[in-house]
DNA sequence: AGCACGCCGACT
DNA sequence: GTCGGCGTGCTC
């Protein structure tokens, strides 16, 4: 009785093979499924007395048979098809999808040969085993508030948020919790968690620094989509014999197999890049903590400025809270003071300007000292938006509800949504004007506007120069577009720590994790946008990222001068502005969730969308509206539409993207259980409606729990 | 999701 | 006359 893979059809259940043989559950085996043989998944045995009842539609005369078991490889674990079933119900998926996702591609497409081969080779590798030695702890001395930390760690169950700011050193508390657990329970396994690939890199290194001299190379290994099908495989094998006992990853990783999992460390775990945007739409954070609960691991949550969910989890348990707030608010070393941030009333600055006076002056003073400047505007491209003075033109996408951004660099004018790029025409393809000019301004344009700006200034000479005044000022530009290439991004990064970067221009990008020691000043250009947007979670996410752009500054104690972040803005006495200047995140987040708890919002209430794709959007709201009318015949529609909301559907907020059209539907409640019992009970409903006449010409529809945008 | 079957346009 | 487009339907 096995699962797989059939995705997205009324085929959501387990089907049923015949065996002469008994095959445990978790069992990895070969089955026909139509004209193919794939892999499947061994779910829960069935005597053959009911095999043919069981859904009613497959005699089992007519079973087919199991081909045979993957050699070599354990049963997946009870508590991993534990955690695979709760996703696949939660995240309103099927459990074939879920549980051949989570596994390594190359088990599904190598044949049983080669792999045999692979596993084989596996194993004769890993011999030459070094010797560990449990009971040697970390030698580093620790903060006050490190050990506080670890002490509180150690005497409670968890699940723990540790809210440290920026540079306290959490990432040492998490080398710290590892090290005392590989070396106490000497087979016991941690899961570290980054939500971007970029950061694996860095964490990797630190953590291969101490703890390969210790327990061996295979005791460290990384899982993430960044990686070739052979490497993945290896570290899903090596992690599911035991034999690792370290894995970092980035949100794939919740789903390793991991049969002596004891700690799971999700670090910056507000990060968004843990909600996955395709599939079965799941949040590593959330899964985690489910998972050590299934697994009586201890899980650690780690931010600067924890997503108001995990902050208000947190809350004191006297209030109800489910998690142990574990706090670090001091910085460590010399710079120990957070940057002082300044605010500029663009209301009070030259009409249009974009780096004003008083903020290019502070940045002219850097380079004067030989101190770096971190830029930051949350655009890329050259300009959002090419335009035609006289016609009106404006440079759209054909196949999308949105404007192709003008990229300078290889004179193109790209889509971000479907990738179309064509070249800039020479003039305005409507109405022939050769003068067609970019309207407002991304990351390219600020590069270059910074360096118009900055012509006229000279930098301290070094030694041997050719530069008799003073060398000209040195911008980097850091984003999507200049790292493209593999290894680009960590070139660049070396170059402004090798200090030859005087002003670095980017997007988020280089607000999150990388340090930068020498530089002194940060600033956001234009960080208004987020103020008063209709999504509720943008000023959530605005003051994460402002935090983190702030922790970026003056984290090298050689240079005396205080760091400073500087805002550009229309609404200088903006709260979230204030509680900024105050690096005051609780105070932030209180406000934040008094709002939230008065509108009825998450935390404080739960919402899935339901999202349909189609060639018009007719069709797309057709159909959600048929399934929501649909809704009423659920049996247990009176007692569940007192507690659950259902809200007309409304074309997404990028209505077309490569001339498909996208509509949502929201679908809220204050029970958590009610609106799981409501989806579950629905799905068969929407996949009956697909078949129906309004479920005609649907390309696609999907379910997001607990969505980030709205 | 794959992979079939099935009915209409430009090519050796 | 075929090769091939992707529309609909099935997989224990």
């Amino acid at each position: 009785m096995l699962v797989h893979t059939p995705a997205h059809s009324h085929l959501s259940g387990p089907l049923t093979y015949s065996s002469e043989q008994v095959f445990a559950a978790g069992t990895l085996v070969r089955v026909p499924l139509g004209k193919r043989e794939v892999l499947g998944l061994v779910w829960d045995q069935q005597s053959d007395q009911t095999a043919a009842s069981s859904d009613g539609t497959v005699s089992s005369g007519k079973l087919k048979p199991i081909v045979g078991e993957l050699d070599g490889i354990a049963p997946l674990a009870i508590a991993w098809r534990q955690l695979v079933a709760f996703a696949a119900g939660y995240y309103q998926r099927s459990l074939g999808e879920v549980a051949l996702a989570a596994l390594p591609p190359q088990l599904r497409e190598l044949s049983t040969l080669q792999l045999a081969r692979r596993i084989k080779r596996r194993v004769k590798s890993i011999d030459p085993e070094l010797p560990s030695c449990p009971g040697v702890f970390d030698p580093l001395v620790l903060t006050p508030e490190q050990q506080l930390a670890i002490a509180r760690f150690n005497l409670d169950r968890g699940p723990f948020l540790l809210f440290g700011s920026t540079g306290s050193g959490k990432t040492e508390v998490y080398l710290h919790l590892v090290q005392q657990l590989l070396a106490t329970d000497s087979n016991s396994q941690a899961l570290v968690m980054v939500p971007e690939i970029n950061l694996t890199p860095q964490l990797e290194s630190r953590f291969r620094a101490r703890f390969v001299p210790q327990f061996g190379d295979h005791a460290l290994v990384s899982m993430h989509s960044g990686m070739t099908p052979a490497q993945r495989l290896k570290s899903w094998l090596a992690a599911h014999s035991g034999k690792a006992r370290i894995v970092l990853g980035t949100r794939m990783a919740i789903f390793a197999s991991l049969p002596a999992l004891k700690l799971i460390v999700v670090d910056e775990e507000h990060d968004p890049s843990y909600k996955s945007q395709e599939g079965a739409r799941y949040s590593a954070r959330d899964l985690a903590v489910y998972r050590g609960r299934l697994e009586g691991a201890k899980v650690v949550l780690g931010s600067a400025t924890p997503s108001l969910e995990s902050w208000h989890h947190s809350r004191p348990i006297s209030e109800g809270g489910r998690y142990v707030r574990l706090q670090m608010p001091s910085r460590i070393g010399a710079d120990a003071a957070l940057p002082l941030v300044r605010r500029v009333d663009m209301n009070h600055q030259p009409k249009k300007c974009v780096i004003s006076p008083p903020m290019l002056d502070a940045m002219v003073q850097r380079v004067a000292r030989g101190e770096q400047s971190l830029v930051f505007l949350n655009r890329r491209g050259y300009a959002p938006v090419l335009h035609c003075a006289d016609c009106d033109w404006k440079s759209e996408c054909p196949h999308c509800s949105a404007y192709r951004v003008f990229h300078k660099i290889d004179r193109t004018l790209r889509c971000h949504h479907c990738g179309y790029t064509e070249r800039v025409p020479r003039a305005c393809p409507a109405c022939g004007n050769p003068d067609i000019a970019p309207m407002g301004r991304g990351t390219e344009r600020l590069e270059e506007h910074l360096a118009e700006l900055l012509a006229g200034v000279r930098r301290p000479n070094s030694i041997s120069s050719q530069w008799p005044e003073g060398e000209p000022v040195r911008i980097i530009r850091i984003d999507a577009d200049s790292t493209r290439h593999k290894g680009e991004l960590e070139a660049q990064l070396a170059r402004v720590h090798a200090g030859d970067v005087d002003v670095l221009v980017g997007t988020q990008m280089i607000a999150k994790g990388h340090d930068f020691r020498r530089i002194t000043l940060v600033a956001a250009i234009n960080p208004d946008g987020a103020l008063y947007s209709s999504d509720f979670r943008a000023s959530e996410r605005l003051f994460g990222l402002l935090m983190q752009a702030a922790g970026r500054a003056g984290r090298d104690a050689t240079i005396g001068s205080p760091s400073e972040m500087w805002l550009q803005t229309f609404h200088p006495n903006h709260p979230l502005f204030e509680a900024l200047k105050r690096h005051d995140y609780p105070a932030f987040a209180e406000a934040e969730l008094e709002q939230r708890r008065q509108a009825a919002m998450p935390p404080f209430s739960f919402q899935a969308l339901v999202r349909a794709e189609a060639r018009t959007q007719d069709v797309a709201q057709g159909f959600l509206t048929a399934a929501s009318r649909n809704s009423a015949t659920l049996a247990q529609a009176e007692q569940l539409t007192l507690l659950i909301t259902i809200y007309p559907p409304v074309p997404m907020t990028v209505q077309r993207v490569a001339n498909v059209e996208r509509a949502q539907m929201l679908i809220e409640s204050v029970s958590r259980t009610a609106l799981q019992n409501f989806l579950s009970a629905w799905q068969g409903i929407l996949h009956a409606t697909r078949t129906q006449s309004e479920g005609r010409g649907l390309l696609r529809w999907a379910i997001d729990v607990d969505p980030l945008t709205i």
